[in-house]
DNA sequence: GTCTATATCCGGATAGAC
DNA sequence: GTCTATCCGGATATAGAC
């Protein structure tokens, strides 16, 4: 009911994705929402309960995300594509990932936060396992080593490769990164290198 | 000369490292020095200046650290693992990397700082990509695509994975990590893969 | 459910004595 | 070069009226 509680919870996330949970303030979130700095406290009674409430939606969201992929294909490299798609969105955005901003000051941190964060890292490491392993199951994915380990490698280079390019003001520098890693993994058929699904369109859904 | 200076730098590193900028605050280090806050002050006016001499000290020490490997090792990547070895080490200590804890909150460093960083980013990057040169041409390393997107792989697995890694309380799975980047830049002869340098031991000495 | 008002605390920073 | 004392602003949070 209450969109003013959503609309708190998705403002507040784009300041943390922006700046960081330890910067974000109860002013920030009230003056742009026209509202006064005591009726988040109505909805979030706590920082620590607003914090959790950007993670659990965060981890909804790209749960739902997620299953869809799943859905629309079959071919390994298109989904995860599709999840280097949200990430180059929020590079856009001039963000970095949840991930990232919370990783960083995780020593800050509530203890239920942290459990958060962590439950949000393992869905999509698992996630990115399970297409690896699928794809390798189907033969459209090609790797060395465990699926496990490539999974912290894909996940490593969107959380850091978001930072960086951020950074450096370049989303390019960004797309050619996750291109190159979206190529290691495509199978070195005859028909070679540029082929079906290399550079997808940017995305415009915010993750 | 005055030690007090330095101390203050060092200390003021590691609580960047563990907290982020944003969390470090006067007191924090006054006290642990058993010293007054003025005192700070008088060396570091202001915060961008203390945060300033953090990234310009960071920088010196790595540029010392990787001249000096240049000059131990031949091979590409008993190099490239002297740096993995002091993130490692990092990670030990409970820390993330300068890159990661301040390109997180990089919309709220003032510009100096900013500036700062990506010349920190550009010196570790620029390095990277002249080893895996190096590598390619005296066959050390073998790696697919430009030395330039290689060294952004090699950066985003270790500015990542030790945030990550941290989050888990899993230093292992940061050397599993590291481990398969460097085996991954390893040429396949027929002395197959446990070869000479593999798994390094771990570095004490702190960034 | 939102407001006004206020409490409390802590941040960075400065002035001037020693 | 370090101290004491102080200023000012902004942070989270609470109480009670509407």
């Amino acid at each position: 009911m209450s969109t003013t509680r959503d609309e708190i919870i998705r403002l507040a996330e784009e300041l943390v994705l922006a700046k960081g949970f330890n910067w974000l303030s109860y002013s920030d979130i009230s003056q742009k929402l026209g509202i006064k700095n005591a009726a988040i406290h109505y909805h979030f009674p706590t920082k620590e309960d607003l914090g959790l409430a950007i993670i659990e939606r965060d981890r909804t969201m790209i749960a739902e995300l997620m299953a869809s992929w799943e859905q629309q294909h079959t071919d390994a490299i298109d989904i995860i594509s599709e999840l280097f798609g949200v990430y180059s969105s929020i590079l856009q955005g001039c963000q970095v990932c949840l991930i990232g901003s919370l990783g960083t000051d995780m020593l800050t941190l509530p203890d239920a936060m942290q459990a958060e964060l962590k439950k949000l890292v393992n869905l999509i490491l698992i996630w990115l396992k399970k297409q690896l392993e699928k794809g390798r199951a189907n033969g459209t994915a090609v790797f060395e080593g465990s699926s496990t380990t490539h999974a912290m490698v894909l996940l490593t280079n969107m959380v850091a490769g978001i930072q960086i390019a951020r950074l450096h003001n370049n989303t390019k520098e960004f797309h050619t990164l996750t291109t190159h890693a979206l190529n290691s993994l495509r199978p070195k058929d005859a028909t070679s290198f540029p082929s079906s699904s290399t550079s997808k369109s940017i995305r415009t859904k915010k993750l």
